[in-house]
DNA sequence: CCTGACGACTCAGAAATTTTCGA
DNA sequence: ATCGAAAATTTCTGAGTCGTCAG
């Protein structure tokens, strides 16, 4: 299949980036300038009665119902815990009341809980390593080994502390090695951090894989025009290729999707079917997408063989191009495949889907290495657009995408020292922001009565932020798609009640977020933020900016002077972490099975994904299995019963008796795990648990927490999930708290 | 100081692929 | 043990956040 690096000739038609435009248009118009420069487009008067036709999901439908019941379901669990955020129908209390509400989260959970009397403080040396370096501090300094590091120039470092290899004679007790197929680990968590800016100091890497050649259609594969057969020339046939593998998504309903198609592809044509070709409607590219479907047919009943072969070939270029190395270490590559030409498919209603995105060749592509590594070589008769060498960054390789105009770049995998590094201290700095939240919470309390309207605002948005785990919201082009977070909000965006389902002060919010994901939420709010709201849609038009004194940048300088570091993105790390953490204090069944254990896992985890507004279509085939699950269960139960029955016919203390009663317990056992399943299932039917995990919650939390529980840890953590947080799997023992 | 351009990196859900499940 | 379906995992690449620099 794809041959590595295997490029046809032709330099020629990569040029341009024809509609690359680079400049920006920020606007955000405050009311106050509004009038003054119009010539920029103005998105908010064009979009403002665009918002909330639903995109590609669920987000669309009616409203409030849709996913109530699993959120209701899942708060419910959470029982009378502080996360009732998201639930919709019923208004629950953001705050229960002002005293309690003015308690920052983590001293209320210390209330209920008791465990912190664990007191930690014996954590064997090794885990308490410093905490990466913050931002920009050196931090040289004990520690002894070797550590010729710091300036030591790049030469592939006479192995630091290379890889403690598990020996495994294991004469200590203590935690189990990974062994496994774990080739080398590099346990980078335990040097010394490196010195701030600089990322690496030994770099090579053999280039990014490029897209295979195209491959014309056989002669037999025709497309239609009006009805009748129109050979195309190389370029646009390929382009309609691409068109046809979408002939039966939605995308191509969108009438959007089809101009900025036609348009782009018109472009690769050449004069003659330009001229012939003049409308989309007329166009028939089944019989192609028929041989798109038929090849990859083929490709599944391959034999067994071929796909060993496949395979191995794969795994081939995988080693060889899939890895590079960094600092005398072996890294994974992220994404060592250069992105294939195709059209664009933006998400909700981007106003550039369906246009044209370009095949990259390496004359479009930047490698990153240092300056005494090998640099990779460019694929035959091809050369790269530059060469540099930049220890600053943390990219490989990196070109410039035609559609948005952005860079893309070549990273390392998560497991990487660089990436997780950088988790690491994503973690440490939400739990710096745990021991400040009750300061900073007074603080923006205090300055919702602010004489200046611009403090309140910025207060009032950090409420919504800290309270309800909102994205900062950065000001957007209009040739993206219309999407907020919490400083972009609208007027439009919320509706506010002095009463609604017998609470007082409630705000619906209703957006669509990042990815056109529908934000809808109906929640209680302080007084005091109500009467600010109030104040700020005076006499605005809905599709005016809510906060019109504010802006990310405001924010997150605010932020940055209340705590180093701190931003709104901190925010909701934090307040993920912490949840998962008190909703597994609350909901762990101490003495139950690993089973019940791991649903309480996935509820303290759904609670999260709730929380920070993660959805998943529901799976197409959910109806389908639940019902499987509800026959399962029925059969199980008549199970149970049969066993029951046989049992009562034998004799107290006989052998077969005592076999019978075990073979009742595990049949019950059975069933309650299928009971166990179904109720997962269902209440999670439309929420992603994925992102949250790999991104928002402290991995020490679940790994303390299977320890501490005796669960294993691959119940929580799946294969890659496992490597990626290697460093939290060493690092954490079972008293390990986030707080 | 603010504003825009832009660079680099994190985080997102869908789709593709692989593995597991369960008649 | 087999085979198709379903579930789990991996890949893919788009969409955010946030910092910096120049004017």
């Amino acid at each position: 299949m794809e041959v590595a690096q295997n490029i046809e000739n032709g330099t020629s038609n990569h040029s341009n980036h024809n509609s690359s435009h680079k400049h920006k248009h920020k606007h955000k118009h405050k009311s106050d300038k509004k009038s003054s420069h119009h010539s920029k487009h103005k998105k908010r008067d064009k979009d403002r009665d665009r918002h909330r036709e639903s995109s590609s999901k669920s987000n669309g439908d009616s409203g409030s119902p849709r996913k109530s019941e699993a959120v209701a379901a899942a708060v419910e669990v959470a029982a009378e815990v502080k996360i009732e955020r998201r639930s919709l129908s019923p208004v629950k209390k953001m705050e229960v009341d002002d005293s309690e509400d003015d308690r920052p989260l983590s001293s209320r959970i210390q209330v209920k809980k008791n465990y912190d009397s664990d007191s930690e403080d014996d954590k064997p040396l090794i885990h308490r390593k410093p905490p990466p370096p913050t931002t920009s501090q050196k931090r040289k300094s004990n520690h002894s080994s070797d550590d010729s590091d710091s300036d030591s120039k790049p030469l592939r470092k006479k192995s630091k502390k290379q890889v403690k290899k598990p020996t495994s004679q294991s004469p200590s007790p203590k935690k189990k090695k990974p062994k496994k197929e774990e080739e080398e680990v590099w346990k980078w968590w335990e040097e010394e951090p490196r010195d701030d800016g600089v990322k690496w100091n030994f770099l090579e890497h053999k280039g990014p894989v490029f897209a295979a050649k195209y491959e014309k259609l056989p002669k037999s594969v025709h497309f239609k025009y009006d009805g009748k057969v129109v050979k195309l020339s190389e370029d646009a046939e390929e382009v309609a290729g691409f068109y046809s593998r979408f002939i039966e998504h939605e995308y191509t309903t969108k009438e959007k999707f089809n101009e900025n198609f036609f348009k782009d592809w018109r472009r690769t044509m050449t004069a003659d079917e330009k001229k012939t070709i003049t409308d989309l409607r007329k166009c028939d590219f089944r019989e192609i997408n028929e041989y798109f479907k038929l090849k990859s047919e083929e490709r599944k009943s391959m034999s067994k063989e071929e796909k060993l072969c496949q395979k191995e070939e794969n795994e081939r270029i995988a080693e060889e191009f899939g890895i590079c190395v960094l600092d005398g270490h072996k890294e994974k590559i992220g994404n060592f495949r250069i992105e294939p030409p195709g059209l664009f498919r933006g998400r909700g209603d981007h106003p550039k889907m369906g246009m044209l995105k370009k095949r990259i060749f390496p004359e479009d592509v930047i490698i990153n290495c240092s300056k005494d590594a090998v640099v990779p070589k460019p694929p035959e008769s091809h050369r790269w657009k530059e060469v540099r060498h930049d220890n600053t960054v943390t990219w490989l390789a990196c070109w410039i995408e035609n559609v948005q105009g952005q860079t893309k770049y070549v990273m390392l995998n998560p497991t990487s020292r660089l990436k997780g590094e950088k988790d690491w201290l994503k973690y440490e700095k939400a739990r710096e922001l745990a021991k400040h939240i009750h300061k900073i919470r007074e603080n923006y309390k205090n300055d919702f009565k602010s004489k200046e309207m611009r403090v309140r605002q910025r207060a009032v948005a950090l409420y919504f932020i800290d309270k309800l785990a909102l994205r900062a919201g950065n000001e957007k082009d209009e040739d993206q798609a219309d999407t907020v977070g919490c400083c972009s909000l609208r007027v439009e965006h919320i509706e506010l009640f002095d009463e609604k389902d017998g609470q007082e002060s409630v705000v619906t919010f209703d957006f669509l977020g990042k990815d056109s994901i529908r934000y809808f939420n109906q929640v209680t709010v302080e007084k005091r933020v109500f009467k600010n709201l109030k104040l700020f849609m005076e006499s605005k038009k809905p599709g005016d900016d809510l906060f019109d004194r504010l802006n990310t940048q405001i924010l997150n300088k605010h932020l940055n002077d209340l705590l180093s570091g701190l931003t709104a993105k901190v925010f909701r790390t934090y307040n993920a972490s912490h949840t998962l953490q008190e909703q597994l204090d609350e909901l762990t069944p101490v003495n139950g099975s690993v089973n019940e254990k791991v649903l309480a896992y996935n509820r303290a985890n759904r609670a999260v994904a709730v929380l920070c507004n993660h959805q998943r279509a529901v799976p197409k085939s959910h109806e389908k299995s639940m019902e499987n699950l509800v026959t399962k269960i029925q059969q199980k139960k008549d199970d149970v019963k049969k066993v029951k029955k046989e049992l009562k016919g034998l004799s107290r203390g006989s052998k077969d008796h005592e076999k019978k009663s075990a073979q009742l317990r595990r049949t019950e056992e059975q069933l309650k795990k299928l009971e166990m399943t179904k109720t997962d299932k269902d209440e999670g039917k439309e929420i992603a648990l994925g992102t949250s995990k790999l991104n928002y919650l402290d991995p020490r939390i679940s790994i303390a927490w299977c320890k501490k529980h005796d669960v294993p840890i691959e119940k929580v953590y799946n294969k890659t999930l496992r490597a990626k947080f290697r460093w939290a799997i060493d690092m954490a023992d079972k008293k390990y708290r986030f707080d």
